[in-house]
DNA sequence: TGTATTTGGTACGATATCGCACTATATAGT
DNA sequence: ACTATATAGTGCGATATCGTACCAAATACA
């Protein structure tokens, strides 16, 4: 087996793809219909980040092209979750405000993945994803500012 | 701060999506105009682990309803990557079998992400990764059985 | 202060992903 | 064997994602 040459980082992002693609499936079987991962990824990060972001802020915290993020916010209009008001420090611009719907469609999500995660609880130790997770992080900010320096 | 409570496993999952992410991005920059992510995770997946796999096998290892592997597999096949042969063994079956085009493909493309790889390997030590690797598969184990267990 | 460039957002078209319904073959139960 | 059910794959329509081109406002700078 190798050392710790390139294949161990591709088996690293290897996993982290995996659980990415089964926690997304888990998460969109828990959603109403016409909502999906990335509906929910806005309003979680508006409740935890930045209610009262800009589009554009969006499109870059998720990594996405601000095309998609322009698509995903006009779903969650539709649906009543955001309303999106004019950004008073700039004409071109606009931000994004959760409603008491987009509030209540984020604490229901979650109280429907509650038990999933509590599974996941009882089948792995706290403590030891408690270790795990500075490190990933760790990792995630080196890949992140790569990506500012590289493309 | 909370202590090891569902918030710790929302953050490790966050944490993975986001180096998926990016990972993705950096991979997809790096590949030849049609072709994504999902065609190279299939011809790795046939190189690594089961040249002449079926369609439904492959579409399980990626965690993707078949009609979306169908899709993929199709457009390998237009790019002349992969060859679609009937299954010996069951005749509503196929198997895929990478081309020698395949081949070169994903060499080619592991070759354009060495140079990121590297970059990697010089910002976060071998050792930190090595050490969380395991952990982290095991933690995917764990998220795997569970798509088995509770949907 | 007038012009060039940059930035925030959208319109549009191409392709990816996915759910549903369907066909063909395989397997199970009797 | 005969029928019921399960499995492998595809066709089709809906929507997501993304690249390109575009407009409007902001900023740089001459």
């Amino acid at each position: 087996m190798p050392d710790h040459p390139p294949d161990l980082f591709f088996r690293l992002i290897t996993e982290a793809g995996i659980i990415t693609q089964i926690a997304t499936t888990f998460l969109e079987a828990r959603l109403p219909d016409g909502l999906l991962a990335s509906h929910f990824g806005v309003v979680n990060h508006l409740t935890r980040v930045n209610d009262g972001a800009t589009p554009l802020q969006l499109a870059r915290a998720f990594q996405v092209p601000k095309t998609t993020m322009t698509h995903t916010l006009a779903g969650l209009e539709k649906h009543g979750l955001v309303e999106m008001r004019p950004n008073p420090d700039d004409k071109r611009s606009k931000q994004v405000w959760l409603t008491p719907a987009g509030q209540a469609f984020r604490a229901e999500a979650i109280a429907r993945l509650a038990p999933v995660i509590e599974e996941v609880a009882k089948r792995f130790d706290g403590d030891r994803a408690a270790a795990i997770l500075p490190e990933l992080a760790e990792f995630r900010a080196v890949v992140d500012d790569l990506r500012n320096d590289m493309t």
